[in-house]
DNA sequence: GTCTATAATGCGATAGAC
DNA sequence: GTCTATCGCATTATAGAC
């Protein structure tokens, strides 16, 4: 039925709850259905067992995160349109909302912190599908400014990783505090100052 | 007896161990025991119950984590014995040495970093404890660089942010990498790099 | 697709002997 | 300070009825 949701999907999304609220090993089954309305029993018609539920979860994750950093073939034609800050700014926020601003998407990316050391595949996302992918990705955009002339001549890799590496932290920070419901202007604006600050101290 | 390890810091140790690897809510005082090599009654004996073992985990990691700025009053001192620089690349290693090149302090950030979400207090030490604590004592560091005319004009909080972020997203890597025993030579090499960098870009 | 019933084990914690 | 013994309850998971 169109609109509805399904059971699995109830499953899906009030454990991702739950876990992002403390932890997998601290949820049980029970505490999953007691909140969907169902029996532990019928949980176990739609997931073989709980490591599936996590399973899921962690490929979720890996799905969204691949989708915040644009085609490398569409590059080329979205440097035309805008100027190299403006394009920092925009892929910063994009970075942002996506993992920050859908509640589904900071859920899961606390699940992926908290379990990092209990489950390899945790730590493989944070490390591949997080981290190197998003760096690689901006190695190509800082050899491009390179290549156009809008930047200094620092090795491409370098660049990439001083200008995301603080923003991994500040991501960091902002899922403690939006978990805290404490405020989190301060660090919006401190995500703009910091491409303000990176890109004046490398134009040319 | 001198030199002997008492039962209490048997447990402390083995807890510490153990809530590393896997997570608090994952590891039994039946695990903890065992390892140990005493009854399970026998650990009430040392500690009053399970969330126990974790506030002692979480009061060590404050009371080292205090120990790697060194103090106010040292400050003026210490940057008449170094050039900026060097003094930087200093305090970037000792951060590193404290936090990771110490099996037990390594083990003990994983598990702040695990239960971030499932314990306030692992919050509020990732929060005040490491970030906002670092920060303060960098930007009181940048002021200074500023007075003495080493560096551009910059707000020394931004300067504190810009350059600390960084290096904690280098040690969330470190301690992902050090637990899978891969090699860590290339992201040591990225911290000094970091310094260069980011202090070539400051200085006037 | 959901239920009842239940198996089999594990859990944190306590009482009281030595 | 460590032990034996035990309590009461929670846990994941399965079998089989509807």
């Amino acid at each position: 039925m169109v609109g509805s949701i399904s059971t699995k999907d109830k499953i899906l999304n009030t454990a991702i709850d739950l876990f992002s609220r403390s932890s997998f090993s601290a949820v049980s089954i029970r505490d999953i259905t007691r909140e969907v309305g169902i029996k532990e029993s019928s949980l176990y018609y739609h997931f073989k067992n709980k490591d599936e539920l996590l399973d899921c979860i962690f490929e979720i994750y890996r799905e969204e995160i691949k989708k915040v950093c644009p085609p490398f073939e569409d590059l080329d034609y979205i440097l035309t349109q805008t100027t190299p800050e403006q394009f920092l700014q925009q892929g910063l926020q994009k970075f942002k909302s996506y993992i920050c601003d859908s509640p589904r998407m900071s859920k899961i990316s606390r699940i992926v912190s908290s379990e990092q050391f209990s489950h390899p595949q945790a730590r493989l996302i944070i490390l591949n599908d997080l981290y190197e992918e998003n760096i690689r990705f901006l190695e190509v955009v800082f050899a491009k400014f390179k290549d156009l002339g809008y930047i200094q001549d620092f090795p491409a890799r370098l660049l990439a990783i001083e200008y995301q590496y603080p923003v991994f932290s500040m991501i960091t920070q902002y899922l403690i505090l939006q978990f805290e419901q404490q405020d989190t202007a301060e660090l919006e604006k401190l995500l703009q100052e910091h491409v303000e600050f990176f890109f004046h101290k490398i134009k040319k």
